[in-house]
RNA sequence: GGGGCGGUAGUUAAGUCGGUUAUAACGCCGGCCUGUCACGCCGGAGGUCGCGGGUUCGAGUCCCGUCCGCCCCGCCA
């Protein structure tokens, strides 16, 4: 039995203050750190609201003190004893501490159980900087760390403040299965096999995406789930194979009317978790724009560098590599960053752009710009001095600017620029410490992009089209603009939707401008079909990913931070050992035959 | 599927041109210490240099293969 226990914890271990002197109080926790003097003991007791000095010595209590000798970092403990001033007590406050003007005298103290050394040190949190496969082996211990602690902590407000948010607005949150129809297409899905069923699967669900709209068919005309969603594709830094999303649909939705309810969430929550307020309406660019001024449809718009299109004041130049490219944009770089921007760092760019990754360039062309506007060096000699000060007037170009263009197709243009764009943000450092909030709509997205396997939803097959485009289905599909969007925050997609089709005539068109045969459609979608044809309302909505939002609002470096059991980037978690093969009943129960592999074993065996 | 970086004591790292017993800091263990807060002082233990093979008189170091981690491209309707 335990006394302390059964008295029970009267404050956490960020709870006490100057204003506390004089109180009994009994704290539970982790030995943090432990600076014996031999008479005097002091011990930082932690716990996930902080850390509280508690001192030990044979005056205050000869038994205690004598035990607390034999205390180790991460012993779990609790202890029962008087708060005192430390400056009263020969001591000094320690500012870094917000429970710094205080101690605790300790005159009973119980160890619940005692650790042995850890792997690593838990009380150094300054930097994560351990080998990260042994933070993850242990990540039971990792998650002790005050910084990984505050993620979880706001993690965890973002979820409730959520709630209450979308439920003050009329939302209901409703479920949906994870196990799923499977349907081939989109997201490669992990598959559960059924063994009521042999020889079939369930997916897990890559999106409520489907069930959200049949609850829109149903009348439950405002939805919202915080769900989790599986897709079986390769890792990033920001992208895991399980992931959390804010899924959110409404009937009779506008985009303006879901930008607003999205808008009022994530201003309220920086209020409310960091304190920061963010000003409406948020910035939009439709798709065209973004691509057309910073190359992407995520921009980051915290900094400049736009491009700019030269185009037709390249035509007629002479110049083989401007005349013979589809598209010519540039980037000018302001006098304050090209000076010190040296022909070594001008290759370096260029090496850059010309990378397979980076979009993959014929090369990078570029001059300095004179005083008058003419230019120097680089692709000078090719361009007539008119051209060059138009050229340079166009782009804003001063004294001292150094200009980068890229002459290619449209697509290669636009992705290498933004290569060069966020390469250049990193290695001037333009955002550098910027507290800056970028919040942007991204709008009309091109409801189609071209593969090798012809027209393909950029968002979804239920993504309604512009009314005005319907009529280009078939006949001009690369022309079709989408009732698409994206929320982006600081160059990062942190939410995506649209408002749906809900005619039927407009679906099926859709379906075959993708190339979708009668029994594929019946198939894949049929009960979607067939649930349309009993007065479906108009609706829409929108998926924010909840991950990436809690990563930026920590300002984590990796989504590893605000995931508390992540998998490794070849999806294995190193803790369970997981995945791990299945024994040989379970899968013949299954009808799934066990073959030798070419080459992989278990997930970690040693 | 492709490109890049990395793996040395419990942890973080150094290790030159291939050459004596593989270093340091922190941590750990023992001792001393009544005002520290990254406490201090004295002493000590701790290594399959990811793994396998090769070159060499000799490999942490060079070569080949392989495993694992991270970042990126493809992929992510």
């Amino acid at each position: 039995m335990s006394a302390l226990l059964d008295t029970g914890r009267s404050h956490t271990c960020g709870d006490l203050r100057l204003a506390d002197e004089g109180q009994r109080v009994v704290l539970f926790g982790w030995v943090n750190l432990r600076r014996d003097h031999g008479g005097r003991i002091f011990i930082d007791l932690r716990d996930r609201d902080g850390l509280t000095q508690i001192v030990f010595g044979p005056d205050i209590d000869a038994g205690s003190h004598a035990a607390a000798h034999d205390l180790r970092g991460e012993d779990c403990i609790g202890v029962a004893g008087t708060v005192v001033s430390r400056a009263k007590n020969e001591g000094k406050a320690n500012p870094n501490l917000a429970t710094g003007e205080i101690e605790i005298e300790v005159n009973q103290l119980e160890v619940f159980s005692s650790a042995e050394t850890p792997p690593f040190d838990v009380s150094k949190d300054d930097r994560l900087d351990t080998n990260e496969m042994l933070r993850l082996q242990y990540r039971y211990l990792d998650l002790r760390r005050p910084s990984l602690q505050r993620n979880f902590i706001l993690r965890s407000r973002l979820g409730t403040l959520t709630r209450l948010h979308l439920s003050d607005l009329g939302f209901l949150e409703l479920e949906t299965p994870y196990m799923v129809k499977y349907t081939p297409g989109g997201a490669r899905n992990f598959l559960v096999p059924s063994r009521l069923n042999p020889g079939t699967f369930y997916a897990l669900a890559e999106s409520p995406q489907i069930f959200k709209q049949l609850f829109m068919v149903s009348g439950f005309d405002k939805y919202f789930q915080i769900c989790r969603c599986f897709r079986d594709e390769d890792l990033r830094n920001d992208r895991q194979p399980e992931f959390t999303q804010i899924d959110v649909e409404m009937s009779f939705a506008t985009p303006e009317r879901i930008f607003d309810t999205i808008e009022s969430l994530m201003v309220r929550a920086w209020k409310q978790l960091l304190a920061i307020e963010i000003p409406r309406p948020f910035l939009r660019l439709t798709w065209a724009e973004a691509m057309a001024r910073y190359g992407s449809d995520k921009p980051d718009t915290r900094f400049g560098l736009e491009f700019s299109d030269i185009g037709d004041l390249t035509r007629g130049s002479g110049f083989a590599v401007f005349e013979q490219a589809e598209v010519v944009k540039g980037i000018c770089m302001p006098a304050a960053h090209a000076t010190g921007y040296g022909r070594a760092k001008i290759d370096k760019l260029t090496e850059l752009a010309k990378k397979r990754e980076s979009g993959g360039a014929k090369g990078l062309a570029w001059t300095r710009v004179e005083p008058d506007l003419r230019w120097t060096g680089g692709s000078a000699k090719f361009i007539d001095e008119d051209r060059q000060k138009q050229i340079s007037a166009r782009m804003g170009a001063e004294p001292g600017s150094l200009l980068l263009f890229v002459a290619d197709d449209f697509h290669t243009t636009h992705a290498v620029l933004n290569t060069i764009r966020l390469h250049l943000r990193d290695e001037l450092g333009l955002v550098g410490d910027s507290k800056a909030w970028n919040f942007l709509w991204v709008t009309d997205f091109p409801l189609f992009e071209k593969s090798d396997r012809g027209w393909v939803s950029s968002h979804h097959p239920f993504t309604s089209p512009r009314d005005e485009h319907v009529d280009l289905l078939l006949s001009d599909p690369g022309k079709v603009l989408a009732k698409a969007y994206d929320l982006v925050l600081n160059g990062n997609e942190i939410g995506g939707g649209s408002i749906r089709i809900h005619r039927s005539d407009v679906q099926a068109k859709v379906f075959e401008a993708l190339g979708m045969s009668d029994e594929d459609k019946q198939t894949k979608f049929g009960f979607l079909l067939d649930a349309f044809r009993y007065g479906p309302p108009p609706h829409g909505g929108i998926a924010l990913g909840v991950d990436r939002l809690a990563m930026l609002m920590a300002g984590a470096g990796s989504l590893r931070d605000v995931i508390a059991f992540p998998k490794t980037q070849k999806g294995q978690d190193l803790m369970t050992n997981c995945p791990n093969p299945a024994d040989d009943a379970q899968l013949a129960e299954l009808f799934i035959r066990h073959r030798p592999l070419p080459n992989a074993g278990p997930a970690k065996s040693d």
